[in-house]
DNA sequence: GTATTTGCAAACTCTTTGCAGCTTC
DNA sequence: GAAGCTGCAAAGAGTTTGCAAATAC
């Protein structure tokens, strides 16, 4: 289910490629901070997402001397293409994923320490066929999550620590 | 599809008892406020969604007098108790709406005029029931949307005219 | 009467915007 | 060199918080 360095390199050039192909196709400039949010993106291990801030101080920790504002720009434009995917997990901030590492997948949080777990359910095409010709809609993408208790492991009920009042 | 007013009323009441026994239980007041917002969100026709700050404009506007943090606090607790159902579609605000009326329900957000339609198709349990079992939870809810783009009707492209730059 | 809840405004968080200076083409 | 992009700080949007006054029990 993991991906190995070099086919993880494989596939950042891939997305590196298709990037070229965007900024050129829409005339847009290729700055080193596209390139660098898209690289920190998909160093992500699988089941991790990342939020805007943790991703800028992730940056800054770095060589970058990247800004806020510029995180957010670049990664609206690589959602656009394509590259990336945002996710508005219920009482989250946004969460971002890359698009081209794992299979598509779906996604299961845990009420209680809030960790998100990734699957993958062939039958969700079926739906998706039968109800864009059911409501004449192209269907283009969708969003699947799982709200649920985790039943094994240590489930560290974060969200139950914060709500409690003694 | 659409619910008579008498049923219409006949939902509200049970949910008004749900909302009574759930203010019992945790000792908490049976303030006119908390009721008012419940009927507001549930007097919502089927497709039509609403956020707080719609939700307290248009309270406004009745005989209520009725504050914003109130709107929040009181949705919050509506949500808690399960009579709304809170949903956070792609770029869009929190959206509520009345968790009794209508069977559940899953949405389709087009692209371009951002219109919601509901639907409902009973494979999603299997895939539940499927997911839970393979990573070991005990699956409470979930969230499925499609986005597409609509293919017939005078679907409006809002999103492209708001982007077009000329 | 006491504790909770409300209303208001101020604070907070996340995101967007405006603009001067820098970079890409 | 012109247009686009970045960095910064300030502004905006949505939501939460603190506290005095009002209300439920």
């Amino acid at each position: 289910m993991s991906i190995s360095k070099p086919v993880m390199k494989e596939i950042l050039q891939r997305a590196k490629n298709i990037l070229d192909e965007y900024l050129n196709d829409q005339n847009l400039r290729k700055t080193s901070e596209r390139y660098s949010v898209l690289e920190e993106i998909y160093y992500l291990p699988q089941d991790e997402h990342i939020d805007v801030e943790t991703l800028f101080l992730r940056m800054r920790n770095k060589e970058y001397t990247i800004s806020r504002a510029t995180v957010y720009n670049s990664i609206d434009l690589l959602v656009e293409c394509g590259l990336v995917v945002k996710h508005n997990f219920k009482d989250k901030n946004a969460l971002y994923e890359p698009a081209l590492t794992y299979e598509h997948h779906d996604h299961l949080v845990c009420n209680n320490c809030l960790k998100i777990k990734e699957f993958l359910d062939p039958s969700i095409e079926g739906i998706k066929k039968r109800i864009g010709k059911s409501l004449s809609s192209d269907i283009k993408n969708h969003s699947l999550v799982f709200y649920g208790d985790c039943t094994i492991e240590n489930c560290e009920n974060l969200k139950r620590k914060e709500v409690a009042k003694d």
